[in-house]
DNA sequence: TAGATTGTTAATCGATTAACAATC
DNA sequence: TAGATTGTTAATCGATTAACAATC
């Protein structure tokens, strides 16, 4: 019901869905009953037929001549997104950038729930990282067999990715969040999605005006 | 001599360049010295034609028969991509994750240098954070007078991002790496991008089977 | 020279946006 | 009803990939 016909959604109308959704929430918060495409495309800059289209593709949401109401769109992109229910997710890499994402405060609001930190360095493991204690990741498989997390965070160093991967497919993982600057090689069913600092950085750095 | 004549280089092109430029420090370190963009697909999973196209926009690279050599186009692309010079980049908000990233082992290494840390917290001013003392976000101006950063990375809570990226603009910052999940209002000439943990966790969250 | 591989053109694919009939 | 705005089709735009002449 709430996924598209032919499961050919394109990624990028899955990142706006996000965005939509936060700001949904903000309407919501502002006691907004109703919206109009239009008003979506003034508020976000994004085209408001891009808007409309996006939505199409998971079924009708609005009423013509009166718009959007922000609360049911807003259940259902969350629907849509799979945020409407907790979803366990595991770090891998207690390091600076893997201990401050446990942290971050938008985690529990949008139902992602931290389950477990694994790191090999055995001088952190049994420290605590927020309300967590680091674990053996040699332990995995294992402690995953009880959790059944299907997501996880991955933030360790380039030269240990490749081979953290595979123990988390081997322990039951599907979607893999990689903060290391590695392409991962991983089966055709796990979805990966890579974040990479450095990346965003010279992109950047290449838009510098070389004009001083 | 290292831009594209017409300046419409696509942002997907920008963002693989910064692969391959990783992917030939890799190299040059296993003492390869020539590549065919067919190894390039084979080892990056970049389709041969994108590659050589990619380099395309910036002029001409290789030997027909023979490959690129490795070190000098990682020279080119590094001169493209403006990482073959130090880069000063400001840091404002000195949480969790700004912390997180002052201390992000790859910077240095592609020449980024991150000169303040600025936040807003009067408890956090004057504390360090790595080699630098965090400073009063009311002094942004004045103290980037001197520094003359033009690179920014913006990782404040949603609230304070708009006028914290007010301020940058004031200041002279014209790049913008974006962590506030809002989307910003800019002058046209800032280049602004955003990277957003919890969109990126949504992506993977839809993408999970719904079947057990 | 023969074989390999580039740079580029043309074909394909996919995403964005404009336009508008349907409808609240 | 008249005005507003949706959902969707068709047009546009842009990026990816295949094909191949040029050339080392």
């Amino acid at each position: 019901m709430y996924s598209s016909q032919n499961g050919k959604v394109p990624v990028p109308t899955l990142e706006r869905l996000a965005t939509y959704l936060r700001y949904l929430i903000d309407l919501e918060q502002s006691q907004i009953e109703t919206i109009s495409s239009a008003e979506v495309e003034r508020q976000t800059g994004i085209n408001a037929a891009q808007f409309r289209k996006d939505l199409s593709y998971f079924g009708e949401f609005g009423k013509p001549g009166v718009g959007y109401n922000v609360v049911d769109l807003q259940n259902r992109i969350a629907r849509i997104l799979k945020v409407d229910r907790e979803q366990k997710v595991i770090l891998v890499g207690a390091g600076n950038l893997g201990s401050a994402l446990v942290g971050y405060p938008g985690l529990k609001e949008h139902r992602f729930n931290l389950v477990a930190v694994f790191d090999n360095n055995v001088s952190k493991i049994g420290r605590p990282v927020w309300d967590l204690e680091i674990q053996d990741i040699t332990t995995l498989a294992e402690v995953n067999t009880t959790l059944q997390a299907r997501m996880a965070i991955l933030a360790v160093p380039a030269n240990a990715a490749q081979k953290v991967a595979d123990m988390l497919v081997e322990a039951g993982i599907t979607t893999i969040l990689n903060f290391a600057p590695i392409i991962l090689r991983v089966p055709r069913s796990i979805y990966v999605r890579n974040v990479s600092f450095l990346q965003e950085l010279a992109v950047l750095s290449y838009h510098l005006s070389t004009k001083p």
